[in-house]
DNA sequence: TCCCAGGTAGTA
DNA sequence: ACTACCTGGGAA
């Protein structure tokens, strides 16, 4: 204590993946003066550069002082709550990152971080009427006579003229530049709080009760509602929405794969009278900016986003719902890999806030959590109105005939026509972009395969081109075989959605058809328009990929065909059977969810495979009860904890030597076991080699401690990157 | 001898 | 992550 000279120091966290030798922060001098508060804002000097960081806390002197350097200015900005602050703190230490590498992903928009700058608005001069007064400039001074502060681009829309008007009037000096500053974006959803409510079935209502309760508490708790597809779910949790509304809090819905949500961005308009605030990748950077500051400014009020979604700095967060919390694009696979769904609920206990977790197909892990007494749950076995469950059937592939360059079973084809004819609409569910996943040539048997990827190119008819569904690379598909050099050999083998549509245009003709995958809809523009088709009838037959098992309302869709069902049950995958399910029952809860009954036909090799058997006979607790029981007894999650190593390099000899490095510091001990190293599932990725280790252990091990101190012994790796993968999703 | 590429250490 | 710095090889 030295109360004349003393300078006052601060710790300040950095949005870099890297950490100082001790600790994860960075001290810095606070020059007098300067008034800061923890969780400030700041531009600090880094090396020859000036960064942006956050006022984590008191100094820890883990350097010498005449290295300290003071901070350069405070940025006029909301202060970090405390909560992200320890939310950050958190997830790095969850996911084995530093935190300044989720620092970064909360600091995704630095243009936010300064106040958004003042807009040009003008003024009229009324002195000034020496200048031609065309029918273009009369309208432009009608408009602003009436509206002062309008902004230049919406001005010139409003009058129909160019911005060239506009300028040419600032010249001739009739029209004065005001700079205003930019009003912050206020969403106001108050006022229809109860006026939309729809009319709730008895079910429904009952489990709006609950969650109003627990929203109204406003301590940590899980709430699951558990409810088959077409029960209302959505229209449950917008009560407790509307009740943390009213409490003046902020909410947070994290929905999978949001900018294709047409349908439920149509719902919460009906219901709460405005749009909610979108947060995902394809929002522009001025959108994106203004997002940022109105949620940390706590204008934004109801945030509905994918999972970067979670580390928004809100000021007042108050509930949170991960809808379809099963979904499995809620992992994050790349930089900090993780899943939203787990640390949303993470986010709502250091937030002491509930969240609602909403599914038709829960994830074993959450009805483990459901089990032990975690999370509370709410079922809704009934569909709304007088909706039925559809029938689900299967058809044992093994015994249909078929012929050649042909995928639909005759049953199938029968079902399809009757349902054309009784002018009803079908959707045939195929797990497959494109028109066929292998194209070789006839003559000498030269395959297609990515440069960059260990992937086979995919065959797009349409776009007349091969791209690979891994990094992107596309070329033209080529009349002669690049081996061989003769013509016409290449062959396309297997089905993807586009060849399914030849097939069936061959078989129905005057069907109008409608192909959706991530090639077809590709935004929020595509995906209305999608909804919009099939609403209106303009449409017979979808043929999708898995982007159909999304939560589509078709009143007038009764009949769902899995093409090729057991498509995801092939390879070793721990959640192969699990996410197989998932997905059928999601493409299945699409058939009849109106008046008219629903039926769903599974096309399947496997007939008797526990997947197959729990869906046609809606055995589905049976089912995840045995996958329960199978994955205590090979201790997998979530009875014991599961990491992958990953290790990337461009050269394949320095991701082996890597590896190998790993391999032989590997930690070992009763109740921990290392399987590999083996080539990782894409063992060439975006012209990276990878190669992958294994960790398992018991639950009485902290296994991000057992990995650090592997990584520690090991040291840094040259030339190679290592990735930590904590409960991974995707492995062999 | 100079220049650029590529690898590397350090950022408070 | 960035960048300043260093080393070394090739061209002048």
């Amino acid at each position: 204590m030295s109360p004349t000279f003393n300078t006052e120091k601060k710790s300040i966290m950095l949005p870099l993946p890297i950490s100082p030798a001790k600790g994860s922060t960075f001290d810095y001098l606070v020059p007098p003066g300067l008034d800061i508060s923890l969780g400030d804002f700041v531009s600090v000097p880094f090396g020859s550069r000036s960064i942006r960081g956050v006022v984590w806390g008191n100094p820890v002197g883990n350097c010498s002082e005449e290295k300290l350097r003071r901070i350069s200015e405070r940025l006029d900005c909301p202060p970090l709550p405390k909560v992200s602050r320890e939310f950050i703190e958190w997830v790095a230490r969850y996911t084995v990152n530093t935190p300044g590498a989720v620092l970064k992903m909360v600091m995704s928009v630095p243009d936010a971080l300064s106040p958004p700058k003042p807009i040009l608005t003008f003024k009229i001069n009324t002195m000034q009427n020496d200048f031609l007064l065309t029918p273009e400039r009369n309208r432009v001074l009608k408009i602003l006579e009436k509206e002062e502060t309008i902004p230049t681009a919406e001005l010139a829309r409003k009058a129909k003229v160019s911005p060239n008007v506009i300028k040419g009037l600032v010249n001739k000096g009739k029209l004065i530049s005001v700079k205003t500053p930019a009003k912050s974006a206020t969403q106001d959803l108050k006022t229809n709080l109860t006026e939309n409510k729809p009319k709730l079935s008895l079910d429904q209502n009952k489990a709006a009760k609950i969650l109003e309760t627990t929203t109204e508490n406003e301590t940590f708790s899980v709430t699951l509602i558990n409810g088959v597809p077409g029960s209302g779910k959505t229209e449950v949790y917008f009560q407790a929405i509307a009740k943390a509304l009213k409490n003046n809090g902020q909410v947070l819905v994290l929905l999978p794969e949001i900018s294709l949500s047409a349908q439920w961005l149509e719902r919460f308009r009906v219901r709460f009278g405005k749009d909610p605030v979108e947060w995902h990748s394809e929002l522009t950077p001025a959108i994106r900016r203004k997002t940022w500051r109105a949620v940390a400014e706590g204008q934004a009020l109801v945030v509905v986003g994918a999972r970067s979604a979670l580390f928004l700095p809100f000021l007042n967060l108050k509930l949170i719902v991960a809808d379809e919390e099963h979904d499995t694009s809620f992992k994050q696979e790349e930089g900090v890999i993780y899943n939203a769904r787990d640390m949303a609920i993470v986010r709502a206990q250091i937030g002491s806030i509930p969240i609602i977790l909403a599914s038709a197909t829960p994830a074993l892990e959450t009805i483990h959590n459901v089990k032990q007494g975690r999370y509370k749950t709410i079922h809704l076995p009934n569909r709304y109105g007088d909706a039925k469950l559809p029938t689900i059937e299967t058809i044992d592939m093994r015994n249909e005939k078929l012929n050649a360059q042909s995928w639909l079973s005759p049953t199938l084809q029968a079902m399809l026509e009757k349902t054309f004819v009784g002018k009803e609409q079908a959707m045939l569910f195929l797990n497959r972009r494109g028109y066929a996943p292998l194209t070789l040539c006839r003559t000498c048997g030269h395959r297609f395969h990515c440069p960059n990827c260990s992937a086979w190119l995919v065959e797009h008819r349409q776009g007349g081109f091969l791209q690979c569904h891994h990094c992107g690379f596309n070329k033209r598909l080529p009349k002669f075989c690049p081996s061989c050099e003769k013509e016409n050999t290449l062959a396309a083998c297997g089905p993807g959605v586009e060849r399914l549509a030849e097939e069936v245009k061959k078989l129905f003709p005057d069907i109008r058809i409608t192909i959706a995958s991530s090639d077809t809809i590709t935004g929020p523009k595509a995906a209305s328009k999608f909804v919009r088709k099939i609403e209106n009838h303009e449409v017979d037959l979808i043929i999708g990929t898995q982007i159909v098992a999304k939560g589509y309302h078709f009143p007038l869709l009764t009949l769902v065909g899995a093409v090729d069902a057991d498509l995801g049950l092939t390879g070793g995958d721990l959640r192969a059977a699990e996410r197989t399910h998932q997905l059928l029952y999601q493409v299945a809860g699409r058939a009849g969810r109106s008046s008219r009954r629903g039926r769903v036909i599974i096309q399947t090799y496997m007939p008797e495979h526990p997947v197959m058997k729990a869906l046609q006979g809606g055995k589905q607790k049976n089912f995840m009860e045995a996958e329960t029981a199978s994955r205590r007894k090979a201790n997998m999650p979530p009875f014991g904890r599961l990491a992958a190593i990953i290790i990337s390099a461009k050269s394949e000899e320095v991701a082996d030597a890597t590896a190998a490095l790993l391999s032989k510091f590997r930690p070992s001990a009763e109740g921990i076991t290392v399987l590999g190293p083996v080539p990782a599932p894409m063992a060439f990725l975006r012209g990276r080699h990878r190669r992958r280790l294994l960790l398992k252990t018991t639950k009485k091990f902290n296994i991000q401690g057992v990995i650090r101190d592997w990584l520690e012994r090991a040291r840094n790796p040259k030339n190679a990157r290592v990735q930590i993968d904590v409960d991974p999703y995707s492995f062999y």
